[in-house]
DNA sequence: TAGTAATTTGTAATAATTACAATTTAATTA
DNA sequence: TAATTAAATTGTAATTATTACAAATTACTA
């Protein structure tokens, strides 16, 4: 995604054009690894050295308060994130760590009726086709 | 669940009858509100006063790995436990933190062919119908 | 009952995240 | 275009859940 199609949605969102936010969404747009917050900072601060560790959490909260980026909480330790904001799984293989994006229907529930559902997550966990073999 | 059930499976399971493992599992199994390391701690220390914090981390650990407990990783900055094994969803409320269960339908997966899936979870937020009203 | 391997315990370390105050900056207004 | 202001960035320090580790204890086996 080009800085000029971000522009316009961080605009239409109301959000300050910063250099280092539109760094970060462009990244998680272009490389949808499902990133944590450190991972994102390491590539910031390959072109920007004075990129802060705090300015990565920021962005990154902000994105996801505006509904550009989606919170993977697949991991004890940390939160990744996803720029793809459409209703899908997210597998993780225990073996090699990596995540994975899975085409899912959404399931039929009942016991949270008048319940007002704001996100759905569905995290599955095992082993990867590449680490079975 | 009485101590001779607990018993019972631990010996199917192979694990060592500690007193401090009998006392965690039987307090999630008594009491379903997917609590996390440190509630179960500051329960156990109630009727134990030696009992150690790592210790509890042990034993959860323990029985997750045995499959007694499933690990809820519906919080970003801690994990819950659930003596529950069967499958079904949870759902948590974002105004007053509480974590509810509901029934769930199997999602149909695509994407994922080959891949070995250990655990499947599915993870709602939102307001619940208490903070509705 | 003695031996042994596993478990418990307490302390210290780790790592992700948050708090906060000073500095800088994007957007607005004159 | 320059001044203003509220918001964002930055760096450091604090917080919090979890893990590492070694010594003491204990459950199980023979």
């Amino acid at each position: 995604m080009n800085t000029q199609q971000i522009t316009e949605i961080f605009k239409s969102k109301g959000l300050k054009l910063t250099p280092q936010r539109i760094a970060v969404y462009k990244f998680l747009t272009e490389n949808p690894i499902h990133p944590d917050a450190l991972t994102v900072y390491e590539k910031m601060v390959e072109s920007n050295p004075s990129f802060s560790k705090t300015t990565v959490y920021n962005c990154l909260q902000t994105l996801c308060d505006c509904g550009l980026l989606i919170p993977v909480n697949i991991d004890k330790d940390k939160i990744r994130f996803d720029a793809d904001t459409s209703f899908h799984g997210h597998f993780k293989c225990t073996k090699c760590g990596e995540i994975y994006d899975f085409q899912c229907t959404e399931s039929v529930v009942s016991g949270i009726d008048e319940f007002e559902t704001l996100q759905k997550d569905v995290y599955y966990s095992g082993i990867c086709k590449r680490c079975k073999e």
